[in-house]
DNA sequence: ACCTGAACACCGTTCAAGT
DNA sequence: ACCTGAACACCGTTCAAGT
């Protein structure tokens, strides 16, 4: 009468795969692709990988150190080397830039954990290399260029972690309307300045703005030594 | 027998306030200074206003309406007018950032909040007519003061919200330690340029990098013109 | 109009117990 | 060592019902 649990052992559907670091991660992207960072959640992304929320703790410490991982990840499909090889180095930068920025934006939120977490997988630091080299291209001083490259990728992941979720894409137009309100509205008695720059605040494309703040960067970081602490 | 419910009238505690949007964003900047960000949620601040979540959403359509109401009322305790009256208008510039920064990262996470959703309060606006004004006292050109504000303002909330919740205090330490292994661990054959610039990518202080970082933002705003779109 | 309790549909993380 | 189910201590938001 012991009905031996038979093993069923030729799978009998897709093989459960083995749980791995590399396995989860492959299987958070996708998550994070099809869903969004706010589904990518521990019990959401167990129940991918068909197991309890609890396996994957032997894995990863926390939800940031998974998020940390699935960042690095992504951090992959950057472009570190445009096709186009004319143009100046300051054009290379604002390219391998953008493309950063865009990968950030692809995947929304996640712009927000490298703000908090600064990652240092290896490509990210593929990343700072790059631009390490493209700064020396432009004979920007090495101390600038150190400094200057946390700068660069901050302003990035910024504008990214700004557009990345400004929730729904539906409350954009709603939120930049009452941005826009709120500025025109300001009395111009009570915000001269503001009145008198009017609507140039708010001008421009976001791809402009962009590129406008990578060219003030670049050249601000031309122009402003680095202090220098002398004990005089 | 009927107990009729005497309304014990006169108040048997502190009264109860009435609720009010007011009233709400009070008691959620005292969660927020006791206890963070991150416990000030709508049952969390229902109960310290002696009532229930749902009650809220007469005022606050929603967690992040809420978080942008706590964000503009620190604002207003952000110093606009420094003392001291010498000093260069990028002096002063910098200062009144930089009393901007400190309340974002007094008040830690909150900083992220002003990243995804931009303020568009009373006190917001003060702060852009102040920055304005001393633009315009360095004849800064009126198209770049525009632009360039949002520059300014996205790189102090990007830093107090990179210092803002690196977790709790403590593994800061951790996660330095983190990146530094990893730049210094860097191969110098597969990271070259990493190798040779070194300690000096996390060399410096906070405030010393920060002070920089305002530089230089400065300078390439005086440097950079807006790009012309024209039709040639 | 404002307020409420209860419900719906979730979370992260820990832990004792199994293999 | 790895995996699991169940539990603990929470969330945001909605809704019917009350005042």
């Amino acid at each position: 009468m012991i009905a031996s649990s038979t093993p069923r052992s030729r799978r009998e559907r897709p093989a459960k795969p083995a749980l791995s670091r590399d396995a989860i991660i492959a299987a958070a992207v996708s998550v994070l692709r099809e869903e969004g960072l706010k589904h990518l959640t521990m019990r959401r992304l167990a129940s991918a990988l068909d197991t309890g929320a609890a396996s994957l703790y032997v894995y990863f410490q926390s939800t940031a150190d998974l998020h940390a991982a699935v960042l690095d990840e992504l951090l992959g499909t950057v472009t570190l080397e445009p096709e186009a090889i004319e143009g100046s180095w300051n054009d290379r930068i604002s390219r391998v830039l953008t493309s950063y920025t865009s990968v950030l934006i692809a995947h929304a939120t996640l712009a927000r954990s490298a703000l908090v977490s600064r990652p240092s997988g290896p490509n990210y630091l593929a990343l700072v290399e790059r631009l390490l080299s493209l700064l020396d291209e432009g004979d920007v001083p090495r101390d600038r260029a150190a400094w200057g490259i946390d700068l660069l990728l901050l302003f990035a992941t910024s504008l990214a972690a700004e557009h990345g979720t400004r929730g729904s894409a539906d409350d954009i137009p709603a939120q930049e309307a009452a941005i826009s309100t709120a500025l025109r509205g300001a009395s111009s008695s009570r915000y001269p300045g503001i009145a008198a720059v009017g609507e140039d605040l708010l001008s421009g494309s976001p791809e402009a703005r962009y590129a406008w703040g990578i060219a003030v960067l670049l050249a601000g970081i031309e122009a402003a030594p680095r202090p220098i602490r002398e004990t005089s």
